[in-house]
DNA sequence: CACGTCATGTAATTCGTTACATGATTTA
DNA sequence: TAAATCATGTAACGAATTACATGACGTG
């Protein structure tokens, strides 16, 4: 379990709410972990209860009052420990494989239909790569003048993006493939 | 949810016990989904139970018996109504990304760590593009000759190729970067 | 006045992981 | 004789997903 890591991280790098958390893993840190608003809540409480992080209540006007949390000493102890153990390769779990291979099984209007689904995916990959390469541009402009945290950043930034080219590359491969089956 | 389909994919390329699946799982299909004997055997339970699969029972001799699955018709046309209708992109979970961010935030000692760590997981991904690679030589020597069900597979497999060739990349790439910062 | 944003939650269900359990046969 | 392979399961727990719920404010 990771995500709890992955929180610390975040409000190591900028303490935040609950809400502004949910919107980060919607954006950056959703380019290597997913979490929605409803598991964020209940592990932001279960690491307030053990100490990892403090809770600090902002009131503000014209809009709902909210809970600032940041890294506390236990928590960055606990991160420590974390980066000390090993972790395993991820698992991996492609849906878009899994129709691919289906697609030996399913007649000709089923492999039309998967060739819009992949197209659709190949749409998605590329709007992420170029909104990568924007945040590229617009983050790291200078990419020698970079302090230790902004080079990890880049570094994994980097990873998102050889990623994302290497999946537009392939989909266009699926769909070469699927043209010639027919 | 594709646990099933993964599952039916697999029985319609060729029919087996739960047993077997769960070692198709570790290997060739275990590239895009991963999934547990303890899983495979509740799944296949309810699977026929819904009637997508029926069950044969082999007696063996020098060897436990076994039941034997193959996909029904309820199965096949769950399969084409799921080809249809659209997935989303995957979730990522991606720890070593996370500890990479997370190195910001830690000492020097904790960064030697990652840097093993790093290492450990280039050597894995490394010896899978092998595996894959040598896959690829036996199962598709001659890419001419493929009907749609090979040519699927092989499309797929070659995705594998390129993900774990751009992973092994992207590792020398946080190598470099680690080494950069002291 | 409807919709989007900010802000936080509960409840139910399903899914995934870990541990435990059995028992025969083959191989080192 | 110990370990690996074949074969199938149960039980408990923790994690993730989905649906439901509230309410104020600002924008078009």
């Amino acid at each position: 379990m990771a995500l709890e890591h992955a929180i610390l991280v975040s409000l190591l790098e900028k303490p935040g709410s609950g809400y502004e958390l949910a919107s980060r893993f919607d954006r950056s840190i959703g380019r290597f972990w997913t979490a929605t608003h409803q598991q964020i809540y209940r592990v932001l409480r279960r690491m307030e209860a053990d100490g990892w992080i403090a809770a600090e209540d902002v009131v503000q006007e014209g809009r709902p009052d909210k809970r600032v949390y940041s890294a506390a000493g236990p928590g960055r102890e606990a991160l420590s420990v974390w980066l000390r153990a090993p972790v395993e390769p991820e698992t991996v779990r492609h849906d878009l494989a899994v129709k691919i291979r289906a697609a030996a099984f399913d007649d000709p209007a089923g492999r039309a239909g998967l060739v819009a689904e992949v197209e659709r995916h190949r749409v998605v990959h590329a709007a992420l790569l170029d909104r990568y390469l924007a945040g590229e541009r617009r983050d790291f402009p200078d990419p020698a003048v970079l302090d230790a945290q902004q080079s990890l950043q880049h570094v994994v930034l980097r990873g998102g993006i050889e990623y994302e080219r290497m999946t537009v590359a392939w989909l266009d491969d699926v769909l070469a493939t699927l043209h010639r089956i027919g």
